[in-house]
DNA sequence: CTTCGTGCAAAACCTTTGCATTAAA
DNA sequence: TTTAATGCAAAGGTTTTGCACGAAG
């Protein structure tokens, strides 16, 4: 999929979500580079819920439907699903390949480098005559800063 | 979570599971014996519907009440979820630690042994300083039986 | 008897969709 | 002017829950 941990980005997130559309017949519409510029306004992962509230000049069924398709054209991709249910993105594009240590007690997300994984991954690929596209790994456990004991401790309860 | 691909089962699943109720006090009731059997009656990946359905006597709402008892107690575990939003569960007693090649086009899921993975995983903890609990690996692309070309495939469109 | 469990139906929840209206190109 | 996109509200689909009844210890 990827294998250095540099990429170069030619042009900005939404020329490059505009490049996209073009080559779908699909337009970029107002609300289409607002939501790509909202979700380009920073690094942090978040659903669409949050993206929703952030945008309120947005429906919320353009929302999905943007985020569907910035999902398809690679700029964004599914992390994972929280616990209660909403589907967690993150970018894509302009980002090297990485998996994420989630925080049972916090929530938090903390990635690191894929290529390691991806190694093992290829080679059990081989072995199984299997054609990679793309894989997640998720590690569950506790963080530095809650096992951090009898002090303050994060708390973004229903946040991821 | 474990080190060695060979586990020792003492105890019936099915007794692991009242052990883990007493321990709660609460029972095993016919109702989640039924399931608990069911459940561990094959090797299969399932989710709550296909359940649900090989166990008309028992209602919906048990049955997914019992398959939360049942990963509380670490009798099954939550895979995955798949493209229609259900959630897939596997054995979690008496069976090693793997991760899962999922295949795009007809959902089937194979299974691989999760020891190169799990050693990746505690260097980066380490590094972070993070407690790992346990971990999730899936791997999407195409299984070699869908890869063959021009020939019967599977066709478990909505099976996983 | 007292506590826990089951079933049913309704509710919750996130996400998707149909349809009429509005905006791109 | 033609085709695509938005918004609203309603529908979809899985999982959860309230409540009254039944069962287990």
């Amino acid at each position: 999929m990827s294998e250095l941990p540099t990429v170069e980005v030619a042009v900005s997130p939404v020329d490059k979500f505009r490049e996209f559309l073009a080559t779908k017949s699909l337009r970029l519409t107002q609300e289409r580079r607002q939501v790509a510029e909202e979700v380009f306004s920073d690094h942090e992962h978040f659903d669409a819920e949050q993206l929703a509230q952030r945008l309120k000049s947005v429906s919320r069924a353009t929302v999905y439907r943007t985020l569907t398709l910035m999902d398809d054209g690679g700029l964004l991709r599914k992390v994972a699903r929280r616990a209660n249910g909403k589907a967690v993105y993150e970018h894509d594009y302009g980002y090297p390949e990485h998996d994420h240590l989630i925080c049972n007690q916090c929530g938090t997300l903390i990635e690191f480098p894929a290529v390691d994984v991806t190694q093992i991954v290829d080679e059990v690929a081989v072995q199984q005559g299997f054609r990679v596209e793309g894989h997640r790994l998720e590690v569950y456990g506790v963080c530095s800063e809650c096992l951090r004991p009898r002090q303050r401790r994060h708390r973004k309860l229903d946040q991821i």
